[in-house]
DNA sequence: GCGATCAGCGGCACG
DNA sequence: CGTGCCGTTGATCGC
């Protein structure tokens, strides 16, 4: 079941100058200097090497990767000694480096992993925009879209729309419950606008839902909450639902 | 290079049953339907399904896995039909299902990987902060601690400290670059912190840079800047300079 | 379990 | 490049 580390190292050479996708496993310690430092005691893991430079190093367990190299700038060498093989990834800008020992391999190849097709994801935050853009009834009537992803100073509205009294509306979108950024950042917005038009704005943040403290300070605030379901389908996302909460509540401090 | 798709489900399953991590190699195509859906044409994949059930696939680019589900509630199955090996991965809470279905297999196998060890990371800002808890002097003489990770309804404040005139001072601390929501995290503890004790209270920005926009809301909530310096070190995270912003410089609209 | 925040966040899009 | 922000964010810690 063990290979040998100079074995291994032919492998690992041969994978880089390829450009192919590589997968190591095995007993190593892990180091990493760059934008923090960190240190992994031995243990058995597992190496991934993509060809665009990307260097995984996996536990056996969670989904995140415990230590890794992004994908640019990240030169890649091996260094052969008596007992151990080390794989070293290095970056500039951020100056990082990422030192992989290993004390054995269990497993060491390289797959040419052909794959020209991308992912196409559905019930993202712009799905759900594009959604609404084409109904905006559906949070109150009279609310006709005026711009989708209008760009501000600060940040960039999801919808600006104007609602039946011709007041300007902007409509903060999350996917997820809103906490209290997602309550900043609609504030942030309206301050801007009410600043640059120099006349009162709405602000409605829609979400499936919202924890208290941020609905507290949405209402503080002036702003108000419309709930927002949808469903996620193959071919695109649907609103399931919507569901108005009266505004102005909560006590004006 | 080809492995029988029987063989391959019996490595899967085996895998599976003796809570091994396992790795596959093949052309896939993915399908995804929970808090999003997604769908990704075939190609040639790494599918890696670890020991507490986190389930990665993996393109030959980019750091993040493609499609995943993770770590808990997750039960894994696998299907053999006459062209196609489908391995499925169902979550409850929330509701997802992540289906690999496999047209052939180039690589399969179980590894036990012993891994007892876990990262020790140097350069958090917890660790930022311990360090100036330790001498707040650093950034304004007179400062003192009074207590760190202070709870509020809010949030959680990072350093809470007394300036030289008893006056509150709030230490929000970045480990990166400061943004616009960093500023209205800080204006939010100030606020909370103004409300409940009655009077007035400072807040302090530390972190290596901020950007212009957050500089100017900063200065118009009347906060302040201080620019910190950081250097990671293999046993621990030393800070490397400070540097006051003289404040109020920007004209409060 | 929810809530809030950090993360070596990564990734994308825009200026 | 930086700035801002979404993400099937994940991971952690406190309640």
């Amino acid at each position: 079941m063990l290979m040998d580390l100079s074995q291994a190292k032919r492998v690992v050479d041969d994978a880089l100058s390829a450009c192919h996708t590589l997968i190591v496993v095995g007993d190593c310690s892990v180091r990493y200097h760059g934008r923090a430092a960190s240190k992994l005691a031995s243990g058995e893991r597992i190496i991934i090497v993509k060809s665009d430079g990307s260097f995984l190093v996996h536990q056996n367990k969670g989904m995140a990767a415990i230590n890794y190299q992004p994908p640019k700038n990240n030169r890649i060498s091996t260094e052969l000694s008596t007992n151990t093989l080390i794989i070293k990834a290095m970056r500039r800008s951020p100056k990082e480096i990422l030192e992989v020992i290993f004390t054995s391999v269990l497993f060491a190849q390289a797959f040419p992993m052909r794959d020209d097709s991308s992912l196409k994801v559905f019930g993202t935050e712009k799905n759900l925009a594009d959604l609404l853009m084409q109904d905006l009834e559906l949070i109150e009537p009279g609310l006709r879209p005026l711009k989708q992803e209008s760009p501000l100073q600060k940040g960039m509205i999801d919808i600006f729309a104007r609602d039946r009294d011709g007041k300007n509306v902007i409509i903060e979108l999350k996917r997820r419950t809103a906490g209290l950024s997602s309550v900043t950042q609609l504030k942030r917005y309206v301050d801007e606008v009410d600043q640059r038009i120099g006349q009162e704005t709405r602000g409605i943040l829609c979400a499936p839902s919202i924890t208290p403290n941020a609905l507290k300070s949405l209402e503080k605030w002036g702003l108000e909450f419309v709930r927002l379901d949808f469903e996620v389908s193959n071919p695109s996302a649907k609103i399931k639902g919507l569901q108005p909460k009266q505004k102005g509540m909560g006590e004006f401090l």
